[in-house]
DNA sequence: TTGATAGGCAAGTGACGACTTGCCTATAGT
DNA sequence: ACTATAGGCAAGTCGTCACTTGCCTATCAA
């Protein structure tokens, strides 16, 4: 069910941290934070940006890995590529169709 | 901004709502509201989608056309187009970049 | 006009989501 | 050992969202 994934796209900050790992994948979550501070200005708590990574991780788009203590996180486009494919029409044409 | 369509799609009736207008475009509030009962077991009150479709509408996903007392709900496309350009743009799969 | 159809407006409810606060565990450096 | 760093867990607050209920307007047909 890729409801996971619309609620994970659907709040602001999320959609801001997807763009910082973008820009820089593999990163901590208090690197994670200062970015988000800093560049964008968002007086959010550590314990908000986890909350929001664990949603983009159950959707898919964040994957973790750890290290000793360091725990990175590394984006994953992969589910992003055909979620609108349902009503932008047969473009490609592929054999399975998962609406839900 | 963008955040009326992330928001507009985060929920599962409305994205069923486009599913039945981008079968069939033009249809009237009592129209969605049958096919969502009948086709999706929907038991949602006809307030309830006439509030789906002002946020689709919102959204730019839906347009409107008024013909006497009847209101036609037609599809648009076109926000969908784009909106996940920003995070699956020109990855290169490779190793990280290294900014300073 | 009367009645049925298509739709709108506004207040209220219940649940979920975003965020905080406080405390806890684990790893690393000295 | 002690301390700072990186992160986790759980409860609680507060606002937003989906949905209902009730009533109202407009259009069309008899």
């Amino acid at each position: 069910m890729s409801d996971d994934l619309f609620k994970a796209l659907a709040d602001g900050t999320r959609r801001t941290i997807l763009d910082e790992l973008t820009e820089k994948s593999g990163q901590t979550l208090f690197e994670i934070c200062a970015r988000l501070s800093m560049k964008h200005g968002l007086g959010i708590s550590r314990q908000a940006v986890s909350q929001h990574l664990a949603v983009l991780e159950a959707a898919g788009l964040v994957e973790t890995r750890r290290e000793g203590r360091y725990k990175f996180h590394e984006l994953n486009v992969a589910p992003l590529r055909h979620i609108t494919e349902r009503w932008l029409g047969p473009r490609i044409p592929g054999p399975e169709k998962d609406p839900s």
